[in-house]
DNA sequence: TTGCATTTCAAACAACCGTTTGAAGAATTG
DNA sequence: CAATTCTTCAAACGGTTGTTTGAAATGCAA
């Protein structure tokens, strides 16, 4: 852990980064002008190019960000489970973990809005998102559930009811507006959170044991 | 059915609402010129004002629209399940239905990704989309969920399960390229939305059959 | 301190934005 | 047919966009 101190281009490169990533994730790129950003960072416009050459720049200096901040947060693979017994706990762990990231407030919430905007608009982050956090964590997790239910790591079956895993979770937090009205939840406490994480774990639990 | 025929103020209107449902849900609301839009509906610029008051105005169209489309296809509730393995039926079948409209290329593409835009700008048609669909539809499923699995109806627990199972449905369709690009596929073809579909009511399966 | 590189800033740039305008075209009515 | 309404269009409007500029301000070594 060095601690570097940080100097001020240090400071208003982190405070552009943070203001791109809530106002990108809030309004889309288009949407969010150079000038606001600049503005929410207490800094002037011209500073987006002089320190990320331009807009786009600060585009994929967020993305690398949101890389670097999920990458931290879902760690490094664990020890390769033995049994299905021991994967089945991997996976619940790993998706409790997750759940808490991506619904809480453990990250900046702009991190994942921003991911899913990205992936809507195609944008040119997505290439470098997928390769450096969804696909390895999609991989683990597949090898988990293939030891878990006996079937072959990369059979499509697998993959799929990963996918299908994963997506109950991001859809919490896209729809989180929806979810919230229809729940009659004010916000994502850490109550709501934990009932959403049973849910999830329940299907887990049948698909791993039933047929 | 009554074919009234098309008047040319009616077919600039169309082709505008086709050309806005494409360029939101590519480009977002603010990433879509009133020109790009007017270019790609093969009219002047002048014509969204004159139709619908001002670009905001096309937005609420494309969304009434993307409501009577998305209505149109799911379809009007049928009778009340007299059983489980009615009401499992019931679900399997509205499933496949929904999917076959968010995955495949029964409604234009474009309706789905307007409709998550809407959603992630937190835009003004997400009430009307909310009130139109998604409610009635998501509390017709916690009906037959209740029916199949023997809970309360307007349980906390029935209502987040149903959201989970359309979760994986929509997030098949948000990550479509990460989905694709993982899975070697080249689109989603009528195979592929059935291993998807085959997934989903695997899932469904031991959700309702398993504890 | 002096000298130099780094960082910030207000101002200006052309390009594009959504919208308005008034005239021209097309369709409908009597 | 002429009269009238509805629809389209090129052009122009003020405002905002991303970016550039050159001068101040700041930090740091000598």
């Amino acid at each position: 852990m060095t601690q570097t101190p940080l100097s001020s281009s240090d400071k208003t490169r982190a405070a552009l980064i943070a203001a791109g990533l809530h106002l990108f994730s809030q309004h889309g790129y288009a949407g969010a002008s150079t000038r606001a950003i600049a503005g929410r960072a207490e800094t002037n416009v011209a500073s987006i190019a002089y320190h990320f050459g331009s807009k786009e720049g600060l585009r994929t200096a967020c993305a690398e960000e949101v890389a670097r901040l999920i990458s931290e947060a879902v760690g490094k693979a664990g020890p390769q489970p033995v049994g299905p017994s021991q994967a089945r706990a991997a996976i619940k762990s790993t998706l409790t973990r997750v759940a808490g990231f991506v619904l809480g407030g453990m990250a900046p919430p702009d991190a994942i809005g921003f991911m899913l905007r990205e992936l809507a608009e195609e944008g040119p982050s997505v290439d470098l998102v997928y390769a450096r956090m969804i696909e390895p964590t999609h991989r683990r997790l597949c090898v988990l559930w293939a030891v878990a239910t006996g079937l072959a790591e990369e059979s499509e079956q697998v993959r799929l009811a990963v996918f299908a895993l994963m997506g109950q979770l991001f859809y919490f937090r896209i729809a989180e507006g929806i979810v919230r009205r229809r729940m009659g939840w004010r916000a994502y406490g850490p109550g709501e959170i934990a009932k959403i994480i049973d849910t999830l774990t329940r299907g887990i639990e049948s698909a791993l044991s039933g047929g």
